[in-house]
DNA sequence: GCGCACTACGTACGCTGTACGTAACTAGGA
DNA sequence: TCCTAGTTACGTACAGCGTACGTAGTGCGC
């Protein structure tokens, strides 16, 4: 018996050299460092264990010193990138500084699309995820309201950013592997969306798509969404 | 030469059935709801072509007659659980209404846990979802703002449902192929949080935490992001 | 200087999506 | 009415995946 529950295994918590024995040829950084690269170049599909360790120009198992599970392979891609956020001074005016990092957050995920795949699936709580949490709340300082409605605002402003960039990406990204492009798949979606409202069975639907004149605006529609976030935790707006 | 474009393909926009030759087997429907019952019993990496087409009592290369890609089969899947949005009779209260749509939402995904993981990939206008749409829409009916703003009011909240019910979903369900259970992951996740926190790199995080006395209360936290989102488009409150 | 914990990594297994080829079937045109 | 072309059905095969396991070599701590 005995239960021999295995422990689980925090991959921050597993220092990164143990003394004994030959040194380990790379960082978790310098690993990191190799999926994001391929990740960026190939999607992230393109990264295999076999493929990373290629990369590093290592044998495939021998990765497995280093990161005990592909998911913690995710981890350490999304904490690299987390580095990515510059920590500016605050300013003292939250609205512009939390504004500001969304905007920052948004040109990370158009650098590494493979981001927003990975986020439902990774825990938020890695070293650089940390710091980037002590920097919003620092720019939250000057907001008078209690701290865990500082972390609310927090999480619902980067879900609102994860999800509207994650949904453009997804759009353009859907093809990589396709033998065709993002705009012909779009154009005969955007047929077969003409063809359903013409059959008259959505009328409030079909309203909306011939009120707006030109094509949709996402970079307006995504400030728009910001701020109407921000307004809501606002005390000089209530 | 000749381009030979290969001319992209949605899944609903291909017919049912086409004329010539022996009867289909099953119905797109009858895919869909095997898949499903497959995803909701051992998670969204039980859903292969071998599985399906097992469930479904074919051999598994006979699937692709009806479903080209996998990733369609993706999308008959989130098309199937669309239907089970109640479509109810607004009632006149935009708000109210909205309130219980995204609480309806939240139930199919905690009944459907592999939705989320899906949703960013997935084009959002298969035919439930159009009528989900529709719906929305009819309940904003009372809300003096332009069609886009609803539309926009309607992904908002839509986005902020799945990314609350998503993580929550997400941090319960990453255990499911690990040889530990999900609290015992978390009591070492903490841990290692706890340990970070105790080198006081982290001085406001730690403040927010130390300030809550017991565990967050997720729903409370989920309906207070729907609020105020609510409240963002409310022009009374304006 | 010995031993052991550690790194390195080749091989192998079970699994995946799906390309391709073949056989059976049936609706439309002659 | 029969023929044929477009379907459905599906077995086989292949490249690639994550990773368990075993073995060989290395160098720190005792």
């Amino acid at each position: 018996m005995a239960g021999r529950a295995a422990v689980p295994e925090v991959i921050w918590a597993r220092p990164e050299r143990t003394g004994r024995g030959p040194k380990p040829a790379f960082t978790r950084a310098d690993i990191a460092a190799a999926a994001v690269r391929i990740a960026d170049a190939e999607g992230l599909d393109g990264v295999t264990m076999r493929h990373v360790a290629a990369e590093l120009g290592c044998g495939t198992m021998s990765l497995y010193n280093y990161v005990p599970r592909k998911e913690d392979l995710y981890e350490l891609m999304i904490d690299a990138i987390g580095a990515e956020h510059e920590m500016f001074e605050p300013t003292g005016d939250w609205r512009a500084d939390m504004l500001r990092n969304a905007d920052e957050t948004r040109a990370i995920m158009r650098r590494h699309t493979w981001v927003p795949r990975l986020m439902p699936g990774v825990f938020g709580f890695s070293p650089n995820t940390l710091r980037y949490l002590e920097h919003c709340l620092a720019c939250l300082e000057p907001l008078d309201v209690p701290a865990g409605t500082k972390t609310e605002l927090v999480a619902l402003l980067n879900g609102v950013v994860t999800t509207y960039t994650g949904n453009e990406i997804a759009t353009a990204e859907r093809t990589r592997s396709m033998p065709w492009t993002a705009e012909e798949e779009n154009a005969v979606r955007m047929a077969y969306l003409g063809g359903q409202i013409a059959t008259g069975a959505y009328p409030r639907l079909t309203a909306a798509f011939t009120e707006q004149s030109g094509p949709v605006d996402l970079e307006a529609v995504f400030r728009r969404a910001l701020e109407r976030v921000l307004d809501a935790f606002d005390p000089e707006l209530r």
